[in-house]
DNA sequence: TATGCCTGCCC
DNA sequence: ATTCTGC
DNA sequence: GCAGAATGGGCAGGCATA
């Protein structure tokens, strides 16, 4: 079965390239002995021992990164879509397919043309001679030596500082402004073309800083505008301010703009891979008859706004109308980033952490120039690195560009802090987590320090504020406004307040909750919730909260205390409240035995895993937005061996977007049902392909491609994948739980009228020694679907009393 | 009024 | 959410 | 290790349309 296709060079070279595991970390052997074999939900029952090629295809870390050879090399340049690619042989097979003619770009005559060639062709050349740091720019060998990485970091604030003590180089005409005039909306995509054409994140950082040097210089009322159009986003998260505007109708105001259908306009996207570029490509001369006035940074960002404020009856077709006017106005790479911005993805390699960066570093170079006294290159070095850490810290205690810009225009970066700090009403960022794949990993981390274990719960994370006037807020994850979803806080909260406690700020997990057989429920349950204008008589699914930390109280900030303090402060100033309110369950397990022991408990109880964090000493403070290494998550299927994994058939294919242009982004999978002698679909997978197995995958299924759907394939009501494969490659996907699902058709009837879906799939390896009609049965996935529902907590609990409380 | 598509936001 | 990749 | 950019299932809510 498996085709010529299937053992072309992909399975050989991984072969070869296995040969020479050197292993960095051992990761499968010693950490799978340690784990319980993981749960196999496949039609053989003996564990088939992964080839060396599969294995490698499946981990590459184990063997690329170990070795000391710049294995990536080979893969093609992440970002460009065409030249590098071009260059290498294969690529050229896929243009034709998937581009068609590829002279489409050559042929065009319109002002801004010659640019994009040129940066396009600095792409491919890796050339970075015109990077604002010069052509010094290191060339950089690996280093990671912590010694080496540091002085890297000293070097590249210097580097910094050296480009802006030098002259700036005069501005191209359309890019420059006058003082006091609006920034020009050209000069904000230039410099979005300049990143683009990079990867190196000094260097990105160094364009964006120049650029808003100048803001700041000539217009510094437009600022907060431009960091705005930098981020993309049009207001703080928790003011809820959106486009409304996706793909769709995007695609309408493209094809109405350029006089073309939405046929043509998807045609050409599923291409391209990128709606801006399509824009790009396809606008009409037309419009070129009269110049109208330059589009401004603030003009662009009001109408923006002013799509997003648009709602109500025929609201879609005003903002499509906003959208072409705008189009209209735009020149050359204008309408690419115009697009994108609209698509919610600049996709430069420039995203929030960096603006922060850039912010700062302006801000600090705008006042180093107009304080004449210059200092010395090393001064204004340190002068940037500290500025960017107190941006960055003030930003995550107060995510609001609204509130840090002015501030920072206005008092600037010495006393930015004193004028923004943590304030209760205004979300903060939470403290993240990484994972980890094996529990030695987390006593590898943690040797020797104190830590403490929770319980992960499967909810939404809440962060709630309680303010002196008794009022509250709740906020997501990410820092989205949630009040209105939990009207019931309200009233609970005050429950669980001790005497003395008048203000607060917890950061907790709020679940679905059975109140007759007090149990935590499903996640699935928690999100069918409303989620407007909720009112507590009708809330349907009850919410139980479950604190793990305390970030404010009584008027005093808590992040610099450390995790035991802040602990014993939550347990002191709350109180647990039966089926509403109770602090997360931990554990101070210190051995693996104890952390396995607990962290099976934790999944008996229905969490998700657990959450390990350092109680003293350095990193048990609470940092905001820092996925740190301090905080660990340890979930069952991120072990090494354990989990459920599924070998699934791949059926069908969605083309990639972005840098995955030219290949398949994602892949829909069945699983075979001998009964019907269907193909039941179960989940599509877009993530755990390293850019190598992308094309390889590609260049795998490309023949396989069918004109039309199977018959047996059972679709459901999902929307069917851009282009149907034969069923003949099968893949293992390791899932962390499994859903009823709307929309897919996986052993459906099993388990209820719906079918059952994978929640968070990822690809593990191919499995070549499967054919489809042995992936795993719709009876195998019932099975595996009813072993996770959660078990009643009754059983634990005694009855009443907090100690009892406490347990959950 | 019912249904279905699209979007944004949870995970 | 998970995962991969360049810096 | 960080930051960014690919990608997942599934829900409510808003709108368009049948």
């Amino acid at each position: 079965m498996p085709t010529e296709a299937k053992e072309t060079p992909f399975t050989l070279a991984k072969a070869a390239k296995g040969d020479k595991p050197v292993k960095k970390r051992e990761t499968d052997s010693a950490d799978a002995a340690e784990q319980s074999p993981r749960k196999k939900v496949k039609t053989d029952e003996q564990d088939v021992k992964p080839t060396d090629a599969d294995k490698v295809d499946s981990k590459p870390s184990t063997s690329s990164s170990a070795s000391t050879k710049p294995a990536a090399s080979s893969f093609f340049a992440p970002r460009s879509s065409k030249p590098a690619e071009s260059s290498k042989g294969k690529g050229k097979e896929k243009e034709e397919l998937r581009n068609g003619s590829a002279d489409e770009k050559d042929g065009k005559d319109e002002d801004g043309d010659e640019e994009m060639e040129e940066v396009k062709v600095k792409r491919a050349g890796k050339d970075a001679s015109e990077s604002p740091s010069g052509a010094g720019e290191e060339d950089e060998e690996e280093a990671s030596d912590d010694e080496k990485e540091q002085e890297q970091e000293q070097e590249a604030a210097v580097k910094i500082a050296d480009i802006f003590t030098k002259a700036s180089k005069p501005d191209k005409a359309q890019t420059s402004w006058k003082a006091g005039e609006p920034v020009p909306y050209a000069a904000l995509t230039a410099t979005f073309s300049k990143i683009a054409a990079t990867t190196k994140r000094l260097e990105i950082s160094a364009y964006l800083t120049e650029f808003l040097v100048n803001v700041i210089d000539k217009t510094p009322e437009d600022l907060l505008k431009t960091v705005y159009l930098c981020i993309n986003r049009l207001a703080p998260e928790y003011e809820s301010i959106e486009l409304g505007i996706g793909e769709s109708l995007l695609m309408k105001a493209i094809g109405e703009s350029c006089g073309r259908t939405l046929a043509q306009v998807k045609a050409e996207y599923k291409k391209i891979g990128d709606l801006g570029e399509v824009a790009f490509n396809s606008r009409t001369r037309q419009k070129t008859l009269f110049k109208s006035k330059p589009l401004t940074v603030r003009g662009v960002f009001d109408e923006l706004k002013k799509v997003a404020k648009t709602s109500g009856k025929d609201s879609q077709g005003r903002k499509v109308g906003i959208i072409k006017a705008l189009l209209a106005k735009c020149e050359g790479e204008e309408t690419k980033f115009l697009i994108r911005s609209l698509e919610g993805k600049l996709r430069i390699g420039l995203a929030e952490k960096t603006v922060l960066v850039s912010l700062a570093h302006a801000a600090v170079t705008a006042e180093h120039y107009k304080a004449d006294n210059k200092k010395s290159r090393g001064q204004l070095a340190s002068q940037l690195e500290f500025g960017a850490e107190v941006v960055k810290a003030v930003f995550s205690e107060i995510p609001s560009y609204d509130l840090v810009v002015p501030a920072l225009l206005e008092k600037g970066v010495d006393n930015l802090k004193e004028a923004c700090s943590l304030t209760p009403g205004i979300p903060l960022k939470p403290m993240l987590a990484k994972p980890t794949k094996a529990i030695s990993e987390v006593l590898d981390r943690f040797e020797g320090k104190q830590f403490t274990c929770e319980y992960k719960y499967d909810g939404e994370r809440a962060q709630i504020h309680y303010l002196e006037d008794g009022s509250v807020r709740v906020f997501s994850r990410n820092s989205e406004d949630m009040t209105v979803k939990y009207p019931e806080f309200v009233t609970q909260l005050p429950r669980c307040i001790k005497e003395g406690t008048r203000s607060f700020v917890i950061d907790a997990e709020a679940v679905a909750w059975d109140t007759e057989e007090k149990r935590l429920l499903e996640f699935q349950k928690l999100s069918t919730r409303k989620r407007k204008d909720v009112k507590v008589e009708d809330v349907k699914v009850k919410v139980h909260l479950f604190a793990f930390d305390l970030l404010y109280l009584n008027g005093e900030p808590l992040l610099e205390k450390n995790l035991r303090e802040r602990r014993v402060l939550l347990r002191e100033h709350l109180q647990p409240v039966e089926g509403e309110f109770a602090f997360a369950q931990s554990e101070d397990a210190s051995t693996v035995d104890g952390i396995q022991l607990f962290l099976d408990k934790s999944i008996k109880d229905g969490c998700e895993g657990l959450m390990v964090k350092m109680l003293e000493g350095e990193g048990s403070s609470y940092e905001p937005s820092r996925r740190s290494i301090h905080w660990l998550k340890l979930k069952k299927d991120y072990l090494q061996g354990v989990g459920d994994s599924f070998d699934l058939v791949v059926v069908g294919g969605d083309y990639g977007k972005g840098k995955r242009t030219n290949v398949y982004g994602a892949f829909h999978l069945a699983c075979y049902d001998a009964e019907s002698g269907t193909y039941q679909l179960i989940c599509k997978i877009g993530t755990g392909f390293s850019d190598e197995a992308l094309k390889q995958h590609y260049d795998t299924l490309k023949p396989l491609e069918l004109a039309q759907k199977k018959a047996y394939y059972d679709v459901g009501t999902a929307k069917g994948p851009d282009v149907y494969f034969e069923p003949r490659v099968v893949w293992e996907v390791l899932a962390a739980d499994l859903s009823l699902s709307p929309i897919y058709s996986a052993a459906k009837g099993l388990c209820g009228d719906r079918g059952i879906s994978l929640r968070f799939p990822r690809f593990i390896r191919i499995r070549d020694d499967k054919d489809p009609e042995s992936s795993t049965e719709p009876e195998q996935i019932a099975e595996a679907y009813r072993r996770q529902s959660i078990q009643s907590g009754g059983g634990k609990k005694g009855k009443g009393g907090t100690a009892d409380d406490d347990f959950w």
